[in-house]
Parts: C-alpha cells; structure tokens; sequence
DNA sequence: GGGATGCTTCGATGAGGATCGAACTATGCG
DNA sequence: CGCATAGTTCGATCCTCATCGAAGCATCCC
C-alpha cells in the first residue's frame, strides 16, 4: 500500500479541470503569465495563482521571473510526455465522438507538442527516419546512427552529443498512436520548420500549418 | 478554457491515493479481484468497489467475470503507458528519499501480498524457482514443470493441478518492481513458512518477518 | 514620490467526494 | 435448500480543497 513514487499526487495535480486547462496551455511551448493562465483556465487570479503554487510545489512547471513579468512553463519534456500519454487516454475514451472541427484535423496533422512536432507529419518523418537508418530505434529507445550527426549538420541543425538532454526520444502520438521525436533533435527539427517559414502556428492553438511549398520542402528533406 | 479531450476527469481517477494504489498494483499486467485491491489499497471493501466502478466508468480497466470472481484488468497498453508516464514524473519531481522507517524496510523484505508472500524474499524465491527450472516463465505467464509437482509433494506441498484457481500467477511487487509468486501454489507456500513458523506476521501489517534459523530453512528451501 | 499593473496571501464559504458499517444481492458448494 | 464467499448499494459522516473578494506586496513608469 506504500509506494515509492507518489504518483497520486502527480495525477491529482493533473485532475483539477482548472489545473488541466493551465497545463494544456502550457503544452504549446510557450511561457505564460499567471493572468494569461487564469483566463485560460476560467479562474479568478486568485485561484491561478494558488494552483500555480501547487504546480510548483509538484514540480510540475518552471518559473522565469521577468520584471514585474513571471512567466511559468511546464518544466520539461519528461511532464509534456506525461500530459500527451493522459491526452492521449483521455481520446480514447472520451465519448468524444463529434465530429472534429477544422482545428481539430489541422491538429492531427502537425502540432507542436512542447518544443518538438507532433502528429501524423511527425510520425511519418520519425518512420522516414528510422527507414533510412539515421536513426535506430530499439524498443522505446532511439538512438543517432553513425550518419547521422553529419546529415543534419547539412541541413544546418548541429547535434551536440554529449549535452545532458536526450539527443532523442519517443513520445507517444495521441493522435495516431504512434511515436514521434521528441529530444534535442525533435526540437531542433521544429525550429528549421518554423525558421524556413516552412510552416507557421496557429494563433492560439497548438496547430501547425504548412504552406504547400513548405510541405513539399519538409517531406522532400524530412520524408525522402 | 478550451474544449478538448476531458484530460482532468482521467487525471482525477489516478489522483487518488486509493486508486493510484490500486492501478499500480495492475501495471504487472495481471487481473485481480476486488478483494485484492481492496488490501493492494488499503481500504475497505466498499470503498474498493465504490472506486472500480470509477475506474470502470472511466474507461480504465476491463472487467473479466469468471463464476463469482470478477477480475480487473487494465484498460489497454495505453493505459499501462500513461501510468509509467505519471510514475516516470513522480519518481523524477520527488526526490522524496524518506528514510524509511523499520516497519516499511521490513515490509520492504517480506510481506503478505493477500494470501502470499511478496517482497524482496518473494522475488528471490521466483527467480530462483525459475532458475531451478521447476518453473516455467513465458511473459506474464507462470507454468509448472514436469518436476514440480514431486518436488513440492516432498516439501508437504500438495499441488491440484486441475484446479480452478490458477496454481501460478504473476504479482509485480511494488517494493522492488518486479514479480512474485502468487495463485495457489504460492498461497501454499506462504502457509508453510508461517506453519513452520520460519515467519511470523507483524501485527495490524502486512510485513512478515523471518526469525534468522527461519531466514536460513527458507533460503534453504526455496532459494537454492 | 505617486500611481498603475501584476501577483500573492488571507479568510470565509461551500461542494464534492472518500470513507466505512450495515444491509442487500449474486454466485457457488454440498 | 442452507451456508459461505464475493461484491454492490445505501446512508451518514467527515474532510479536503476549489473558489472568490478584499487587502497586502512587489515592480515598473513617469
């Protein structure tokens, strides 16, 4: 009955809706205030500003004090991953039968998740990836092949292997319920895409759209 | 305070102690009955009930019904992958290195998991079992060797192999994360060591503590 | 300094839900 | 059938925690 990790209280901190609607916001990659999160959330700043507390205290989020600005983000890939796995349940039980909305297909197709891109662009270029062995994926592992630091040096993205963040790392897709990149490379990859204006986001939202021309570019480097 | 999928409602099921308890104890990929994680937990049967048909309502767990034992199971992998996403968290944010105290490192050894042993003795004693080829592993499947049955006949263990109860079953432990042996077979053999007095139970818990000769005779026994 | 903005703390309120004992239902065993 | 085991439902209790208004800090700008 006791445990090691006190997983409870990680959930819980999850399973106030207010707290939920912050951390989904938050999933966007993007730093906000407390007031940005209150409204996101529907609450008084008050109450933000005591769930924000807990979250902290549940290290669940960072805090950059800015000025009079304190801008909380989720505090690492490793929470973004366990928010995405809760989404990813939550879809799939969720009577949630209506039919999606133009948002909603754009989601599915690219968003950002955290700092890296998720959906089924995502999937297919992980795959891509893996096929044409620059990357080598075991188990939920993935590590770099030996090509493959200098074939994204070409394509401008420098891998720094022995930084202490994964280089590489699966994370479970909601949306098609398969892996995607995620780690320093992941994130990488999503700064190319948005630096090449390859694609742009969605106000308010966690969509990603391409441009014809960027996707054709995207799929032509990323999907070969 | 957008709409999307209800990630708070499925938070919310794990967030509580109880439940995460419960949802733990199925991780090892074995269906319980509600007996069973009622003591997992640490609550009244009622409760327990009252809390699987939450996790049910949810979309968590299966139910299997066999004559009047009722088996819970988890939902699916995705579900399995959410909680190790949650434990991975939990075990990241809190450092919560509690020194733990003499009831906890005794339970940690040796407990009672319903109606057999569990704990770091309990692993050892499968592993060894295994070893010894006196069982066979496959999965989370556990099967009797050829020799089993006249090698626990010698110890005063009288296996009925065509029982409904399952002989062998798998049971993660959560103290060392990994699994014991329970179903009949290890029901027995939790009789016997307290029978011959090798252990006794501490009271109101469920730690088992060996007296040293008992220590030596069940080493001797069952972890050749 | 004085005013404006951003946020936290305090205190009171209220609702949800976790808990258990007791009673009830269901299934199996002989 | 009667007894035993497994599980659910009900009712009452209790406690946590989410919520907000008001007031208190902190920072910036002029």
């Amino acid at each position: 009955m006791r445990e090691g990790p006190d997983i409870a209280r990680i959930a819980s901190l999850v399973g106030d809706p207010a707290r939920a609607n912050m951390l989904n916001a938050l999933m966007g990659g993007t730093a906000l205030i407390a007031s940005e999160l209150a409204l996101e959330a529907g609450v008084s700043l008050p109450t933000a500003s005591s769930h924000l507390s807990k979250l902290m205290d549940g290290g669940l989020l960072t805090l950059a004090s800015q000025g009079r600005h304190r801008y909380y983000g989720l505090a690492g890939p490793q929470v973004a991953g366990m928010i995405e796995a809760i989404i990813g349940v939550a879809e799939a039980v969720g009577p949630k039968r209506v039919r999606p909305g133009p948002r909603d297909a754009a989601m599915r197709v690219a968003r950002v998740c955290y700092d890296h891109l998720a959906g089924e662009q995502a999937v297919a270029m992980l795959d891509s990836l893996v096929d044409r062995k620059l990357l080598l994926r075991e188990e939920n592992e993935i590590r770099l092949s030996p090509s493959a630091i200098s074939h994204f040096a070409a394509l401008g993205i420098e891998i720094d292997d022995k930084a202490r963040r994964p280089v590489c790392r699966a994370c479970l897709d909601w949306s098609v319920r398969r892996s995607h990149l995620a780690g320093a490379l992941g994130a990488a990859i999503l700064d190319k895409v948005i630096a090449e204006k390859w694609a742009r986001r969605e106000k308010d939202s966690r969509a990603v759209v391409f441009s014809p021309k960027g996707k054709q570019e995207f799929e032509r480097v990323f999907l070969a």
